[in-house]
DNA sequence: CACTAAGCGAGACGGTACGTCATGTCTTTCT
DNA sequence: AGAAAGACATGACGTACCGTCTCGCTTAGTG
């Protein structure tokens, strides 16, 4: 029985090694040399890679930077710390160590840069990175749920318009006074802006009814 | 008043003129063709300069586009709408048309990725942007304390951080909402976020007590 | 007689086919591209053979073009035309029109050029052209002093020195007259040539007693 | 008095030395690499030049070597020896002497393979070495006349005639001895090669009367 | 009214990276 | 073991832009 649909392609496959081998040298170089210091050139030499290799897996320093970038907040996680405020405290605090990493803020802004005039790189940007922690959102609201920190799930309409507003404040926040503000999202910080997020919205709640 | 009549360097003065017809160039260029792709040497064939013009006046590209974008911005007017609210509603509504201006958003996350590794560049954005809108948050607090809507001014420690965190949380989630997440920051949008961050403020202020 | 049966080395045998579809794909891309756009990939693609079988056979794109161009001379044919000037006059016609096809001259001189550096190269061109086309020059020799119209052979050793300046004369000649100047070697021309040639040869013979 | 007719156009004027100093590191670099190695890019590196202006002068490798060689032949001149046959086997050897040396005869031949398949270079090449050269044989003439040992100028078509065919003759026998058969050009082959050529030359006038 | 000093348009210059292409080798699977 | 397919390391290609420079010319103030 065939029960591996692989197609067995001829000739020879590409080596999945390079794949990780360049994604690790495009951070190295972010980090070194930042966005737009860094090339396709040296980051094939780092990886010890041709560029015709680089160039056959990605169209450009923009996509490969997305995918370099994408994988470093794979590594959120929802902390379970006994109640949402302080589950969003930990999760907050996690996505500012991860902005606070020169390979992180270098590359993403620059891409959400490009991405202003490049249809497909933004959907390869929603597509990797955002969508994939929204599930961060979602976890968090159906644990308070559970908890009875929340009323029990209402229309998913106003549940995805809700989740989208979430996303971007805490996202834009955090971003904002991590590179544009300049000042570090602490503990301080966060323990605030959490205060803020939670009352606004359990009074929206409140008011909406 | 002005009364100094200039220290009147030796020889030729600077066409003030050049000035303008550069930064509308780079704003035309930032339009069509976006950040990656303008070139200092079509800006300066567009505003019918030579190249050496540009660089006396500016030191690169980046630069160029702080001061280019910086003038988008100072348009921002906060408008009296009778509330709190609405006032606020009014110019969040003002950003994100501005936002939405091809040559604002392309340059604008372009030059805050290369701040992350350029101290200089961080502080002329600060300076020509980010501080000058500061102002909207406190003539507007100031406004509403006027009416009564807020109580009077506190220590100015407590006031400044405030300020900061709502500053952070307005433009960022505007520049998320409209350059990642891809969605308009239209009327029901920011109704919808101005409830919640002036419900949260409200909370946090009688919290904070 | 080649009764030996061939070693008869283990694993699959080289296709024959093989060898004659990338010598004839070789000349089809020298009409079409010429020497320096000629691409061994292409010539593999144009054989239906995979570039790993034309390097088992070839070690690049010198040696190949060798043997793509040595089989044009081979149809070098001595006519018989009567009298010893008319019969070089019939050859040298036949070596110009060789020379005026596009896979001759392109591929030709590129050959040569790199020989100059290649000593492997020039032995590889003597072998399979150079030399092997002065039997023509021996064969003419032959048949006029059977005719009479030259004395019999004398010593070896003067024998050879005439028989390569014979040859340099008339194949430099040739391809100087096409490749350099450009103008085409036709009847009129070869006829005042051949007239030159022999009348030279006869003088000196006749000054050489 | 505007005598010069200069157009002093604007701009930086371009640099004299960079064109001289790029034709000399050609040269040198044809000498250790060969034509085939050869790249432009360490042409540049060896002139201290940038690869641009390179390309801004020359629109290619073969028009670059062109010009590099071609410069080789402007030393040959007509020695006075004395008699015609004495006059040529001194131009002969010198031709000889120009083509022994590596940078030549690498390149020289490379360019003449490429100008079968292109125009513009096949009348660069006669433009600025092969028509440059036709002088010796024009100058050589005329000197033998002048020695009454030549019959005074007959019609000028006969003449280009005759002149074309020495030409054709002597380059190419040289040329064929020197790369192709792989032979020095030396004293005792020059003497031969001339013996022949001018005593065909006499007996073909004589017959032609 | 010359003289000086800087600004200015034009375009050449030394660099550096680009993205593509060809070379010759290798690693697959199939014959 | 040969062959087809195609990935791979290497390195040159020719182009584009950068930021600097060197021209000749213009436009002020100053002696």
């Amino acid at each position: 029985m065939e029960s591996q649909p692989v197609p067995a392609r001829p000739g020879r496959p590409r080596s999945a090694a390079a794949d990780a081998a360049i994604l690790a040298a495009t951070r190295e170089a972010l980090v070194e040399l930042g966005w737009s210091k860094l090339t396709l050139g040296d980051v094939a030499t780092r990886a010890g890679v041709a560029k015709t290799t680089l160039y056959r897996r990605w169209s450009g320093k923009h996509e490969l930077v997305v995918d370099a970038v994408a994988e470093l907040f794979d590594a959120l996680r929802l902390p379970d710390r006994g109640s949402l405020a302080a589950d969003i405290e930990g999760v907050v605090l996690q996505f500012a160590a991860i902005l606070a990493r020169p390979e992180a803020k270098s590359g993403l802004m620059a891409v959400v840069a490009e991405s202003t005039r490049d249809e497909a790189l933004r959907d390869r940007i929603r597509t990797s990175i955002v969508d994939r922690q929204k599930r961060l959102v979602l976890e968090g609201r159906a644990r308070a749920q559970g908890r009875g920190e929340l009323p029990p799930p209402s229309g998913p309409a106003e549940s995805d318009r809700t989740a989208d507003l979430i996303f971007d404040m805490v996202a834009g926040a955090v971003v904002h006074r991590t590179l544009v503000s300049g000042h570090p999202a602490d503990e301080e910080w966060v323990r605030g802006f959490t205060q803020v997020l939670l009352l606004g919205l359990a009074g929206a709640a409140a008011a909406g009814d």
